[in-house]
DNA sequence: GGGATAGTTAGGCACATGCCTAAGCATGTG
DNA sequence: CACATGCTTAGGCATGTGCCTAACTATCCC
């Protein structure tokens, strides 16, 4: 079992493990630009590719697993809709990052700094 | 073949396919919170992990296939640094996806607004 | 030069993934 | 009521994934 080596639990969420998971597929990622644009059904989304439709909603189901979209039927019509947390999720975890890559760099930049200092 | 409906080529980048897969590992994502901090070699990488060195090797193989890692050889040790590039393309992405969504917001204000302002 | 260390390569296994077709079910329409 | 539409379920197939052990190679050190 790996211990946590980083910065709070985040890291090992499965959550996150299956929202980049979902993020992996250029079909599932075309999917979730579709839906930053408006809510969209089964046969609205599935238009643009050149898939077998339970192909294409196997997709759904594992977009609708990770939590990246939520679908309600109504009808014979199921709709589909983005989640936008685990969106934020991600954006929360490459912050976290970002913060510690940059850190690291302004004290690398100290240093260069402090040696040109004792060099005059 | 998938037609194109998102913006750009951003969402079928085979690219953003791998870092996205490689990020889908909470092992391999730890490994990109620790490089962080620094480079590491192989040994400090999976000093943590409780796995087979063949195991954890292969991640790392992920990881620099993905483009997030880059690594250097001298004798018999392998130092690996973290490549940011990747991640920053994770976050124009989402960035894309987060205003798509915003504008879609800001649009739903002004109906409502719009609409409001009618029954007065 | 022999042993230790760091890492690599090869092959295997169980399971997951991403596609397919066929058949079926629920709902809507003329 | 028969047909159309939207979608679901079932089963199959080829490939990929994530782990393992065993054996090996390259480098370092006493």
């Amino acid at each position: 079992m790996p211990k946590h080596v980083g910065e709070g639990s985040g890291s090992t969420d499965a959550a996150l493990d299956s929202v980049f998971h979902a993020l992996s597929d250029p079909t599932r990622r075309q999917v979730v630009e579709r839906l930053g644009q408006g809510p969209a059904t089964t046969s609205d989304l599935a238009r643009p590719f050149d898939m077998a439709l339970p192909s294409f909603t196997q997709h759904l189901h594992v977009l609708e697993r990770s939590g990246l979209v939520t679908s309600e039927k109504k009808g014979r019509v199921r709709t589909y809709r983005l989640a936008t947390q685990p969106l934020e999720r991600v954006d929360t975890w490459l912050a976290v990052q970002r913060a510690r890559w940059t850190r690291r760099l302004d004290q690398l930049d100290a240093l260069l700094y402090d040696l040109k200092e004792q060099q005059r």
